[in-house]
DNA sequence: TATTGTTATACTCTATAACTATA
DNA sequence: TATAGTTATAGAGTATAACAATA
C-alpha cells in the first residue's frame, strides 16, 4: 500500500524529530544539575565499566584526547573522580568513579527519571503502553554499534 | 506481580538512559554540520511558527535574552534567518527564517534520517516494528506542554 | 619511533549585569 | 516605570598543535 510507503518512508524522519524535542525538553530539566551531558556520560561509563586510562576514554566518548584531560581534570577538581598513576605502564593514568560520584549521578538519574514520569502521567494508557513496549527495541536501537566507529 | 511494579518503577528510569545514549550517538553523526543545537532547534520554530520577537524566541526555547540577541545574530550573519523592525512596536525586532535557513533545515533533516536509517536497518523487524507503533505515543510526549512553563 | 598524557591557545555557546530605546 | 533588545564581559566546554615522559 501507498500508506505502508510513506510511512516507511518517514519513520526515521519522525523518529528523528521526535528525539530533538524529547531532549530538548529533558535539557530544560537540568537546573540546578553540575553536570554536563559530556560529563554524566563519562561519569556512567566510569560507574559502568570501572577505571580507565584517559586515551581509552577519550576513544569510547568519541572526543579528543585533550579535552578528555580537561573533561577529567574539572571532574577530579569537583571530586566526583579519581586519578593514580598506572602501576604497570607508568604513562597511563587510571582514573575511577568516587563516591560523591556515584552519589551524583544516582540524584540526576532521579531527577531526569521524575520528570519522565511527569510527563509520562500525562499521557493516556495506550499511549504508555506502546512506550513500554518500543524500550527493548529502542535501547536495542542506542547499541547498534555501526556508528561510533564510523565517525573517526 | 512483583515484576510488573518493577517494569513500572523503572520505565522511566529505563526511557531516560535509553534517550541520553540515542542522543549521545545522533550527537556523534553531525560532524560537518554548521549547526548547533540550539540553533537548529530555532530554525524549526521559525519555520514552524513564522517570524517572532526576540524575547518571544528567548522564552519559547528556554534561553536568555541576550543569548537569544547572541544566536540570532550568528545566524543572520550567516544568512540563516533574517531580522526587520516591528511595524506596530518599534522595539520589537521580527525575527525570521531565510530560504537558505529552510534550505539547511532540510539537509539537516536527511542527514540525520539517514543515520537513524543506517542504525534501524541494523535491528530485527520485531524491534522496528515497535518503534514504529511507538512513535506516536513518543511525539506526544515530547508535546506534553507541562516542563516548559515549570522551569522559569 | 609509537603511545600516553599534558599544556598552550583559540573558538563556540551561553549566562549575568549594565545599558539604550520605545511604550 | 515596564518592556524589547543590545553590548560588555566572563565562564564552560572542546578542539588542534606542540610538548614531555614512558614504552
Amino acid at each position: 500500500m501507498d500508506r505502508d510507503r510513506a510511512a516507511a518512508r518517514t519513520e526515521e524522519a519522525e523518529l528523528s524529530a521526535v528525539l530533538e524535542r524529547l531532549v530538548r525538553v529533558l535539557r530544560q530539566v537540568r537546573g540546578g544539575e553540575p553536570l554536563s551531558a559530556s560529563a554524566a556520560s563519562l561519569l556512567a561509563r566510569l560507574e559502568r565499566d570501572g577505571p580507565q586510562g584517559v586515551s581509552e576514554l577519550a576513544r569510547q566518548e568519541g572526543a579528543s584526547q585533550p579535552g578528555m584531560t580537561q573533561l577529567v581534570a574539572r571532574l577530579e577538581r569537583e571530586g566526583f573522580i579519581q586519578r593514580r598513576g598506572g602501576a604497570e605502564d607508568r604513562r597511563v593514568v587510571e582514573v575511577g568513579i568516587t563516591a560523591d560520584g556515584r552519589k551524583l549521578l544516582a540524584s540526576r538519574r532521579s531527577q531526569r527519571a521524575k520528570a519522565l514520569r511527569r510527563l509520562l502521567d500525562e499521557l493516556p494508557e495506550d499511549d504508555r503502553a506502546a512506550i513500554r513496549a518500543a524500550l527493548p527495541a529502542l535501547a536495542h536501537l542506542a547499541d547498534v554499534p555501526s556508528l561510533a566507529s564510523a565517525n573517526r
